[in-house]
DNA sequence: ATAAATGTTGACTATTTTGCTAGGTTAAGT
DNA sequence: ACTTAACCTAGCAAAATAGTCAACATTTAT
């Protein structure tokens, strides 16, 4: 699981998306301006969304894109494995002939970590963060302090999977 | 907190040098072989290392790195850290003066769920690894100590012993 | 003192990824 | 027909990544 910019793109148009496409199709020259992100790139990066059946697009005047299923069937792991490139495959392919033991071990060690962090962003789907999203807003609207809403429950789960590591 | 590939060689670097430089210092070329990461490349990494204060440069015949604390105080978010860019500041400093609600909002959004992923991070040390490494090479030992024949089936369930450490 | 081993630094190259521009084609609504 | 917007292709500049090479500084063994 690789963590970088485009994925940052990706998860914020899908939210945007998620947010305003409700009533009718979003377009990506609005997500674009919402967003700061500029068109063509926008249309790479729904264009590797589209063919992982996240997004369907609509074509013609009224048209756009809109989620392919509920928000809280999409989670953010899936959004991200869909626009980065697949990942180097492991170099040994955990086969019986290779001769670099340290490498493999310490290679091992790393893609557990990498599975953690996964299965914790594949826990996390955009309707989750519509709900932060909505609560902020009213906190926003309400003019108080920005609450720490931040899945508390979550984060405990984590904790607990690392304890179990222990 | 960004995840690349970097990050993942500067982690499998130092647990390498956890595991190596009890004794004595470890030279970047012995880690080099054994990772099979370039020697200039990690000669990059480590000045970055160094500069954080993660490692001690011994000089001269003999010399090599160590770590320059304890594994157990050691964690993984700060060896990515120290490798990495420093990622790019928000865009609008959560100042008054921002427009852009919605790039924003999910801004923060993003920003929370990278914040989740360093505590994590934060909260595995190298010697948290090493004891894992350890519980395997054991776990090898009394492997081989059971039969002599090194077979892929022997090596998968080695893999599943690991998964359920994890 | 000398030489070997090793760390340190800087400049340099190649490749990949990133983010974007420009130009089209195709499907659907008016 | 005309417009709108998805969809597609090619290319490009900047950055990050990964690695190379050469020169130099420092320490220690002989």
């Amino acid at each position: 699981m690789r963590l970088t910019t485009k994925g940052r793109y990706a998860v914020t148009a899908m939210l945007d998306l998620a947010f305003h496409s409700e009533i009718k199709p979003v377009t990506l020259t609005d997500i674009a301006a919402r967003q700061t992100i500029s068109l063509s790139y926008l249309e790479q990066l729904f264009a590797r969304l589209r063919r992982a059946n996240m997004v369907k697009g609509i074509r013609g005047p009224g048209g756009g894109y809109t989620l392919a299923g509920q928000a809280h069937d999409i989670n953010i792991a899936d959004i991200i494995a869909a626009v980065d490139e697949p990942l180097e495959a492991t170099k040994c392919g955990g086969e019986a002939n290779c001769q670099k033991e340290q490498a493999c071990l310490t290679h091992d060690l790393w893609m557990g970590l990498s599975d953690q962090i996964r299965d914790y962003l594949k826990g996390i789907t955009l309707a989750h963060l519509l709900e932060k999203h909505h609560v902020k807003e009213v906190a926003k609207r309400q003019d108080m302090e920005a609450s720490q809403v931040v899945d508390v429950h979550r984060h405990t789960e984590l904790i607990a999977n690392l304890n179990e590591l222990l």
